[in-house]
RNA sequence: GCCAGCGUAGCUCAAUCGGCAGAGCAGCGGUUUUGUAAACCGCAGGUUAUCGGUUCGAGUCCGAUCGCUGGCUCCA
C-alpha cells in the first residue's frame, strides 16, 4: 500500500489533512499522522519545504502509529480522572511505553484522596464515553509566559514546573499544547486527529510513583494502562500477559517444590529445596567445566571479611548503604561480603607476578549479600543474599581485548545452551568517574574492537558505564520477549591501583594490571528463577531435576519397575518410581503436573517383552522402548543438553 | 525506604449486616490392584500473620508490628 506523497508547488500552505485528503481519499480515515522527513507530525500542520510527505496509518504494526495512540490514551486517561476526582486532581506526565513487556502508558497524578485498583473500571467507563465524543485533538503553540498563564488559570502547578524547564534550553521560546474537549495538557505530540480512534484500550494497575522519579519528591498515583487499534490485538496482549503470570517463577517455584523463603529466616533469602538445588548443582558443573576449559582456576573466598578491606576498595565510602553493619570480633570490625573482588585480588597480590603469568582468570561462586529496601524484593529475582558466578581476569592492556574476546565467546555459548537470545549494549564513560581520558579510550576501545571483530550488533549506552571503567552488558530475551537483564563485562581502572596490583613486566619493571569483572549468569537466584519462568517450569532433560519417572500399572509390576529404575540410576539419571495404589492415570496425572520429561510405564506386555511403555512431555506416546534403547536416547539428550 | 492493596488448614479458596471458622486437593488409616491427565470410605488438620483496642460478641471494625503483591527508587 503506497502511502508516500510528492509534494507539488500548489500544495505549500496546505495542510497534511487536505493533502492527504486529496492524494489517498479512500485511507483517509485510517491516516492519524504523517511522517515529513523522518519527522512525525499532526494532520492539522501545514507544509512548507518538504518534497514528499509519507502518511501513518491506524495500524499495530506501525510502531510510530502505536505510540501515538498510547499518549493519546493517556490524555484521554488524564481527562477522566479530571472529570471524576475533580479539579483539585493535579496531572504530571503521561507518556507512552513502548519497550514495556505489560504496559503500555502510564499517567501520574496529584490526586485528593488515594484511589484503588477497583475504582478503574470506572475511570474506563468514563473514557469510553469520551472516546465516543471524538473530540479532536487541538495543537497550540503558545509562548512560554502564555502557556504558564493557561496552566496558572487551572492551577496545574507541575505543568508549570515542566515548562520552566523547557524553556531553560537552547531556542526554546514556544511550547505546544493539545487540547481535546475541556482538556488542557503541555504536550510534544503528535496526537491522534480525534479521541474516535481509541477503542482497545484497559487499565491495569495503580501504583505509586516519585515525581521526577526522585525519592525527595512527592508520591504521585500511576495508573498503567495499555491500548492498541485493533481489540483482537488488546486481546492477545491481555493473554500474553496471563500467560506470563502463569509462568510467575514464585507461583511455579511452590509448584515445582524449587525454592521457599520464610518469615523467620528473613526477607529476600532463598531457602533452595532440593529440586531447586539440583538445577543449581547441575548449572554450576556445567558452568565450572566450561569455565576451566577456558583457562579459568577456580577459588573459594571467606564470607566475611576484616572492614579494612572494604575501606581500601572504596565500598565502604560508596557501597556502605548496600552493606550489612559491622560486627565486633575480637575488637576488629569484620564485614559480611557485599562482593567477591577484594578476595579474587588479594590471591592475586600473595605472590610477586610475572608478565609470563597473565593472564590470569579467578573463577568463584561468590555469595553475598546486600541490603536492599524491603520494597525491592521479588521472588528469587531480587534478593538481599545471592551467589554470583563471578570472576576477574588479570591481564595486560594488550592482553585486554583478546580476553573480552573469550569472555563474548563464552557468553555466547553458555547462554545459547539455555536458549536465551540477548541483546548487547556498550556502556561509555559517565560523567562521574575516575582515571585518564587515555585509560577510558583505550579500554573503550577494546570492548568496542570486539564486538566489531566478531560483527555483533549492539548498541552504544553513552555515559552508561561504571565509574571506574566502560562495561558490555548483555540482555536476556526469554521466550516470552521478556527482557532481563544478564551477563556484565567491566574493565576496572580502579581496584587494581587501590590494592596495588603489579606484575613485573619484561622490561623488568612494575605495572599495574588490566582488571575485568565478568559474570554470565548474574547470580545464580536470579538465573535460576528466570529459567522457571523462560521454560514456564518444563527444564530441558538435562536440567529436570526428574529426568523420568517409573509408573508400574499395579501393584504386581512394582518389582519390575523397581527394577528399570535401579538401572537407570546406575546409569546416572534422576529417576523417581511412583508405586502408590493410585491407576495409572492418576499417576500420569501427577507426573505431568510435575513436569517430568519422561514417563516409563510398565505392566504385563512391558514385563514381557522387557520394555517401558515410554510418554515424552514434547512428543506424547512412544510406544514400547527396550530399557537399553532409552537409555541411549536421554543420554545423547542430556550429553548434548538439548533444549 | 515511599505509595496503594493483601494476609483464613501444607496448597487453592469459602464464611451475607460484627453472631457456632468451612470445602477441595495434599497428609494419615482402611477398601480397591488398577493400561495413558484425578478409584472409594473414613480420620486428622486452625490462638483466622503477630500484638493491642472498640464491642455482650471480632476472620470481619480501629491502631501498631511483621510478611507478601503492584509500582517508584536501586541493582546481580
Amino acid at each position: 500500500m503506497n502511502t508516500i506523497i510528492s509534494i507539488g508547488e500548489n500544495d505549500r500552505g496546505k495542510t497534511i489533512r487536505e493533502i492527504i485528503e486529496s492524494n489517498l481519499s479512500e485511507l483517509a480515515k485510517r491516516i492519524i499522522a504523517a511522517r515529513v522527513d523522518g519527522q512525525l507530525i499532526d494532520l492539522g500542520a501545514s507544509v512548507n519545504e518538504a518534497r514528499q510527505i509519507e502518511a501513518v496509518l491506524a495500524d499495530d504494526d506501525d510502531r510510530d502509529a502505536l505510540e501515538i495512540l498510547r499518549h493519546s490514551t493517556s490524555h484521554l486517561l488524564a481527562q477522566a480522572v479530571r472529570q471524576l476526582y475533580g479539579d483539585e486532581v493535579k496531572y504530571t506526565i503521561g507518556p507512552a511505553l513502548m519497550d514495556d513487556f505489560k504496559y503500555g502508558f502510564y499517567y501520574d497524578f496529584d490526586l485528593p484522596r488515594p484511589i484503588s485498583t477497583e475504582e478503574l473500571p470506572k475511570i474506563e467507563k468514563r473514557m469510553t464515553k469520551l472516546a465516543q465524543q471524538k473530540q479532536t485533538f487541538e495543537r497550540i503553540e503558545l509562548p512560554i509566559e502564555q502557556a504558564k498563564e493557561e496552566f496558572e488559570k487551572i492551577g496545574q502547578t507541575y505543568k508549570i514546573e515542566l515548562i520552566d524547564e523547557i524553556a531553560k534550553e537552547e531556542n526554546v521560546q514556544t511550547v505546544s499544547l493539545y487540547r481535546h474537549g475541556d482538556f488542557l495538557d503541555l504536550c510534544r505530540g503528535p496526537h491522534l486527529p480525534h479521541t474516535g480512534f481509541i477503542k482497545a484500550f484497559k487499565l491495569l494497575s495503580v501504583a505509586g510513583a516519585y515525581w521526577r522519579g526522585d525519592a525527595n519528591n512527592k508520591m504521585l498515583t500511576r495508573i498503567y494502562g495499555v491500548a492498541f487499534y485493533d481489540k483482537d490485538n488488546l486481546k492477545k496482549h491481555l493473554e500474553k500477559i496471563e500467560q506470563a503470570q502463569k509462568r510467575d517463577h514464585r507461583l511455579l517455584g511452590k509448584q515445582l517444590d524449587i525454592y521457599s523463603t520464610s518469615e523467620l529466616i528473613g526477607p529476600g533469602l532463598i531457602l533452595w529445596h532440593p529440586n531447586g538445588a539440583i538445577i543449581r548443582h547441575t548449572i554450576e558443573r556445567f558452568w565450572i567445566d566450561e569455565h576451566t576449559k577456558r583457562g579459568y582456576q577456580l577459588v573459594y573466598t571467606p564470607h566475611i571479611a576484616n572492614e579494612k578491606i572494604y575501606q581500601i576498595s572504596g565500598h565502604l565510602e560508596a557501597y556502605s548503604e548496600m552493606m550489612y553493619s559491622p560486627m565486633d570480633i575480637d575488637g576488629q570490625n569484620f564485614r559480611v561480603k557485599p562482593m567477591n573482588c577484594p578476595g579474587h585480588i588479594h590471591i592475586f597480590n600473595s605472590q610477586t607476578r610475572s608478565y609470563r603469568d597473565l593472564p590470569i582468570r579467578y573463577c568463584e561462586f561468590g555469595t553475598v549479600y546486600r541490603y536492599e529496601p524491603t520494597g525491592t524484593l521479588h521472588g528469587m529475582l531480587r534478593v538481599r543474599g545471592f551467589t554470583q558466578d563471578d570472576a576477574h581476569i588479570f591481564c595486560t592492556v594488550e592482553q585486554l581485548a583478546d580476553e573480552i574476546e573469550d569472555t563474548v565467546d563464552l557468553i555466547d555459548y553458555m547462554l545459547k545452551t539455555f536458549g536465551y537470545e540477548y541483546k548487547i549494549a556498550l556502556a561509555t564513560r559517565p560523567e562521574k568517574s575516575i582515571g585518564t581520558d587515555e585509560e577510558w579510550q583505550w579500554s573503550t576501545e577494546a570492548l568496542r574492537t570486539v564486538l566489531e571483530r566478531r560483527n555483533l550488533e549492539y548498541e552504544v549506552e553513552e555515559g552508561g558505564g561504571v565509574f571506574y571503567g566502560p562495561k558490555i552488558q548483555m540482555m536476556l530475551v526469554d521466550s516470552l520477549g521478556r527482557e532481563w537483564q544478564g551477563p556484565t563485562v567491566q574493565v576496572d581502572l580502579n581496584l587494581p591501583r587501590r590494592f596495588n596490583c603489579t606484575y613485573i613486566g619484561q622490561d623488568n619493571a612494575e605495572h599495574t594490571v588490566v582488571m575485568v569483572h565478568r559474570a554470565v549468569l548474574g547470580s545464580l537466584e536470579r538465573f535460576v528463577g528466570g529459567l522457571v519462568e523462560h521454560y514456564a517450569g518444563a527444564f530441558p532433560t538435562w536440567l529436570a531435576p526428574v529426568q523420568a519417572v517409573v509408573l508400574p500399572v499395579s501393584e504386581k509390576f512394582n518389582d519390575y519397575a523397581r527394577k528399570i529404575q535401579e538401572k537407570l540410576k546406575d546409569n546416572g539419571f534422576r529417576v523417581e518410581i511412583d508405586c502408590s495404589d493410585d491407576k495409572v492415570g492418576a499417576k500420569i496425572r501427577r507426573a505431568t503436573m510435575a513436569k517430568v520429561p519422561y514417563m516409563l510405564i510398565v505392566g504385563q506386555q512391558e514385563q514381557e517383552s522387557e520394555t517401558a511403555s515410554v510418554r515424552s512431555r514434547k512428543q506424547g506416546q512412544l510406544g514400547q522402548i527396550k530399557t537399553d534403547e532409552f537409555i541411549k536416547k536421554i543420554s545423547q539428550e542430556i550429553d548434548s543438553k538439548s533444549l
